[in-house]
DNA sequence: CCGTAACCGAGACGGTACGTCCCGTCTTCAA
DNA sequence: TTGAAGACGGGACGTACCGTCTCGGTTACGG
C-alpha cells in the first residue's frame, strides 16, 4: 500500500513505520475499527500524524498493512503435497478456519472487507496479496489431483475451491455458528464427494 | 429494531419513519456507510436529528430497517417444492444471486456484517430477520428431499447449505468474480453431487 | 462583532459567551496573541471549538469583543466640561495614558492594531466602537472651546486631537519611552501652547 | 539580527541571504505576515529551511533584515539644515509619511510594531536600528534651532519629536484617515506654533 | 373544548476526529 | 562545512458529525 509517489522511500523511518503498524493492530483488537483512529494510532506509535498521512492513503490501507505484516513468515501459502488429498485440503482449511477464528484477524479482516468497496486500489491489494495466494494454492493442488485421477478433470476449478472456502466464510461472515478445525474437516469431507470420480 | 422503551410507539409519525428509511437508503447508494451520517440522513428526510435518535439506537440500526424495508414483499422465503430439487435450489440461488448483485443490497449488507461484530442485539436480529428464514426455508427443503430419498440422508444439512450458499457469498465478499445467476447454477450442479445418494 | 447571519442569536448561550471572552483575555495576558489559539480558548472556556466559530469568524474578532467588553462599563466617553481646557484634557489623556499603560489593554490592543490590516470588517468595529468615541468626545470639547474663543477657531481640529494622542500612542507603538500620567501632562502643556489665541 | 553564534559567517552564503530576504518581502506584500511562513520563503528562496533557521531566530527577525535592507541606501538619516526650520521639519516628516503609505513598509513595520512586545532582543534593534536614527537626527535639528533661538530652548525635545512625529503614526496606526505629504505639512505648520519663542 | 403532554422540526451545545499546514529539529547527500 | 532537500514529532487549524439538550409549534387525548 506504500507505494506514494511524492515522498522519497529511501528516507522513511522503518522504526515509526513498525510503531504505527503495531499501534494499529492493537488498537484495532482493543476497541475495533470504528474507534481506531489515525489519531489514536500515531499517538499510540509516538509519531505525528503526518508520518501516516505521508505513508498510508487511509486507515484502512494501514490496517491492511498491519494484517499482512502479521500473516507474512507464516507457512509458504503452498499446499503440502503428501498424495493424500484429503489430508492435504484439510491442512489448508484448518490454517483458514483457525486464522478466521482469531481475533486479531477477525477484527482488520472484516473492516477491510466492507473497505474494498469503496476503495479499488485497495481491492486490487486485497486480491493479489491477501487472498490470491492461498486460493491459487488450492487450486494448484486440486490441478494436480485431476492429473493424477484422484478427482473428476472436467470440474470448474473456481467452483471447487469456493465450495471448499466458502463454507467457511459464510460461517465467520453471517455468524451463524463458530469456525472450527472440526468444521473445516465436515467440509472437506462432503466436498471430497462432490469433486471425486 | 424500534421496540425502544421511552417513546410511545402510537404516537409515531409513519410519515417520518418512511422518510428516513427511504433517505437512509438513498444516501447508502450515493455516498456508501462511512458518508452517510445521521445528520445528512436527518436533514434529507426533513426531520430532526432527535426524531432518529428517538427511535433507533444507531445509524446501522437505521440501515438494517430500510434493508429490510427493502426485502419485504419479496418472496415468502419458502422455497418451491416442485418435486425437482436441483431447479428447486437453482430457483433460490438464483435469487439469492440478484440479491448480491444489486447495488443497492450490496452496499447495506456488506455495512451490516461488520457493524454486527461491535452490536450483539444487532447480530441477533440480522440472524433471525435477514438470513434466518432463508437458510432455515433451505435446511427444510433438503429435510424433505433426504424424505423423499432424494439425498442422503446422513448428510448434516447444515454444512450442505453452507456448501450451497457459500460459494456465492465467498465471491460477492472477497470480490474474486462477479456473482451470477450462471454462478448459481453451476455451484447446485457442483453440490448436488456431494449430496446425492 | 457577532452579527453573522446563519445562526439564531436568540437560542445563543450566555453562558458560554462569557466564559469565551473572560477565557480569551486570561490567555491574552499570560502567553501574548500569537500562542492564544482558538483551540486554547475553548478548552480554558468549556466549550466546543465549533460555538467559538459560529459566533466569531476570527481570533481577532474575540479578542475585539474581549476588549470591547472590558471597556464597557468605563466613563460614557464624553470629556469633562469644567471649564478648565487644559484639565479637561489632561483628565482625559491621563485615562488613555493608564489604558496603554495597562497590559490587559496592552497586548490585546497592539494585536489588533495589526489585523485590522488584513480585515476591513474588523477595522470598521474598530473605528467605531473602540476608536471613533473617544476621539470625537475630544473633538466635541475642542469645538466647544472654539465656541467659548479659548483656542484659535481656524484649528483643523483632526491634527488638534492627532497632536494630543500621537505623542502616546507614538511612545507606546514604538516603546521608545513608558506612557505615563506624568507625559500625558507634559503633552497637554504643549499642545496647548499650539491651540491658543 | 543575523550574529547567532554557532555557524561561520565568512562562509555564509550572499546569494541565500539575498534570495530569503527578497522573498520574505514579496511573500509579505502578497499575503501579509500570518501567511508568510518560513517554510514558504525556503520555498520561494530556494533555500534549504535549515539556512533559514541557521542565521536568523525567528520569522520577525528575517522581516526585521530584510525591511533593513529595503530602507537602506535611503537618505543618510540626516536633516537638513537650510536654515530654514519649518521646511527641514517638513521635508523630514514628508519621507515619514511615504514610507508609512508604501505598502511595502507598511506590512511589515505593523508586524514588527507587534513582535517587539515578545521579543526584548529584538525590540532593542528595533528602537537602535529602525526608529532611533530618524528620532535622533530630528532632535539634533531642533537642539540646532534652539540654539539660534528659533525656538524655545527650555522645550522637551522628545516630547516636541513625538509631537511631530506622533500625529502621522496615529493616523496610521489606528486607520482613522489616510497619511500623507500634505497630512505631514499641517502637523508641522501647527507644531511650529507651540516650539516657537 | 380545553389544557397538557407527547412528538415533531430545528439547531445550539460540549466534544472527538478529521486531513492539512507549519513549526523547529534532524539527517542525508552534493558541491 | 555549508547548503538544498525533506522526513520527523508535534500543535493548531477550520470542518464535519457525534449524541444530548432546549426551543416553539402542532397534534391528540383525558378531564
Amino acid at each position: 500500500m506504500s507505494e506514494a509517489r511524492g515522498p522519497d522511500p529511501t528516507r522513511r523511518s522503518e522504526r515509526s513505520r513498525k510503531a504505527i503498524l503495531s499501534a494499529a493492530m492493537e488498537l484495532m483488537t482493543e476497541s475495533g475499527y470504528a474507534k481506531t483512529s489515525i489519531e489514536a494510532i500515531a499517538a499510540r506509535a509516538g509519531v505525528g500524524k503526518q508520518t501516516i498521512y505521508r505513508w498510508w492513503p487511509s486507515k484502512a490501507a494501514v490496517i491492511f498493512d498491519a494484517l499482512l505484516d502479521l500473516t507474512e513468515g507464516q507457512q509458504g501459502f503452498g499446499l503440502l503435497e503428501t498424495g493424500d488429498l484429503k489430508e492435504d485440503l484439510k491442512h489448508a482449511l484448518r490454517a483458514t478456519a483457525e486464522e478466521l477464528a482469531d481475533p486479531k484477524f477477525d477484527v482488520s479482516f472484516r473492516a477491510l472487507a466492507i473497505e474494498i468497496q469503496y476503495d479499488p486500489k485497495l481491492a486490487g491489494h486485497w486480491r493479489e496479496k491477501m487472498l490470491g495466494p492461498a486460493l491459487e494454492a488450492t487450486k494448484e493442488r486440486l490441478r494436480s489431483a485431476q492429473r493424477s485421477g484422484e478427482i473428476d478433470d472436467e470440474l470448474d476449478l473456481d467452483v471447487a475451491v469456493e465450495m471448499l472456502y466458502g463454507p467457511l466464510y459464510h460461517r465467520w461472515l453471517l455468524q451463524t455458528a463458530p469456525v472450527t478445525t472440526q468444521h473445516a474437516d465436515a467440509v472437506v469431507d462432503l466436498a471430497m464427494r462432490a469433486m471425486s470420480r
